[in-house]
DNA sequence: CATGTATATACCTGTAGAAGTATATTAAGG
DNA sequence: CCTTAATATACTTCTACAGGTATATACATG
């Protein structure tokens, strides 16, 4: 979990993520796209390798990078004992749009 | 953004998160529960307060801190896009789940 | 097999940040 | 007021890690 996190308080490696959420990409592309020299764009692919978050297939040459969903899930179910400080006000307008929804229903009934 | 990752990063300070999730507590309440020196725990208050995890409330010589959703909202809309990734697999799960379920029902009938 | 292309790795350097210790600040209570 | 309790800050040291540059590896193609 330290490593899922500390992997991304990187920018370029966020950044890396986001192009790879669109598409597959190669080292090149990522590289051409974000501006960095090929051995930071190689090393950052490396740590996201390392902590699960790429994988990588081989295509002559090319590396072709994609996401794995894993460290995503594990973020995600981190922040679940939190949802409650911002869910309950989600709740409150899911409750009040139900509340309208049954209305609006039982008064079709009465018609 | 860069910095909502670095402050979750460090192991005590979700320590500390996860204990405020479950109630609101003082600096020496976290001492405690976490067995960490003073100073450190202060410190890392500092930058979840400075980072918007937390907020605290004077009450005599004690401050009482909790959680403010902020943050974490941010970590969940960052993830939006990625959700892509394991929800799908979800879905297919949950698709599976329901064909094994109607051929069951169907064997069922068959009988 | 020689050359070019794509990617990875090694090495060095600078810096941010965590731990530990000591000390400052603020309020309470006799 | 003086003392104790609760918390914050200052200072030092150590380490992890990012960036930059140079070089190695692997494959493709003439």
């Amino acid at each position: 979990m330290s490593a899922t996190f500390t992997v991304l308080a990187e920018p370029s490696r966020r950044a890396i993520l986001s192009l790879l959420a669109a598409s597959e990409c190669s080292v090149g592309d990522l590289e051409q796209q974000l501006r960095l020299p090929q051995p930071s764009v190689s090393k950052h692919l490396r740590i996201l390798r390392e902590a699960g978050f790429v994988q990588a297939r081989v295509q002559a040459q090319r590396r072709l990078y994609r996401i794995r969903p894993e460290p995503f899930m594990e973020v995600d179910a981190w922040l679940a004992p939190f949802r409650r400080f911002w869910a309950p006000h989600l709740d409150a307008l899911e409750r009040h749009l139900d509340r309208v929804e049954s209305q609006s229903r039982r008064r079709r009934k009465q018609r």
